[in-house]
DNA sequence: ATAATAACGATAATCATTACTAGTTAGGTG
DNA sequence: CACCTAACTAGTAATGATTATCGTTATTAT
């Protein structure tokens, strides 16, 4: 059974009361305004648990646990969320999505990347 | 001027004769068996070096280096290369293509992630 | 109010990656 | 061919994000 506490309240509200999309410790430092002594492990174990509630959304970014090919032309690719491996997918590479983001954004789109997630045909079972 | 190694063709041509997609570690493991003393830096190295020069393709993937979102419906983001910033993308999810690959591949796909990268209105001058 | 235990703060551990340093080697020049 | 120098190496220390541990605190059902 869950119970609440003020440290977890801090962390939800701080969240929702932005835009940005911040990171942990992003928001480590704003919990510290309110609650000094606040744990930096706290504020990761509540983002957790929220997720895993569904509460919130994690984003995984690109950062380090980086995988190597060695051909060099874009193309997406699927990852399997039971083994880990990683297999190339086929489907055409959509440069018109890029401009249309562009136009409407007003920012400079460069290219995009699309990984799919689920499991691979070994891991069905 | 580039010089050539024997461990640096070593990484290349294993990276060459695999379909996977190794990760560093991997590659650093395969390489000890023909040269048990190459280092870990070295193979990061020359990974590093090889990515600048386009000779292979560096995949980033989830991992550490999260972020975290308040509300919790699927929908894609722009990251922006220079300041790190990440906004939210208005365009709609395809569900289809989740479709679309998994009767391709025959592999369960639960969700795909699509990140735009490039440079913000901020960052453009 | 009390007891059970979820959640906490502090800190150590882990994991991927990068930085540093002293020694080695490729390859152009005399 | 011998030499020189900068690129490359192995080994190891450092970093940065995240997770685990552990003794203490505090929430909530009884």
């Amino acid at each position: 059974m869950h119970r609440r506490s003020k440290q977890k309240e801090a962390i939800l509200r701080i969240l929702r009361e932005t835009t940005s999309h911040p990171t942990a410790d992003w928001i480590y430092e704003q919990v510290r305004k309110e609650i000094p002594t606040v744990s930096l492990g706290t504020v990761y174990r509540n983002l957790k648990t929220m997720k895993e509630q569904g509460v919130i959304l994690e984003m995984e970014f690109s950062g380090n646990l980086s995988r190597f090919d060695g051909n060099s032309d874009n193309h997406h690719h699927f990852r399997c969320d039971n083994c880990g491996r990683v297999f190339d997918i086929d489907e055409p590479v959509d440069n018109e999505l890029d401009e249309r983001v562009a136009t409407s954004t007003g920012f400079l789109v460069s290219y995009h990347r699309l990984e799919f997630r689920g499991l691979c045909i070994d891991c069905q079972h």
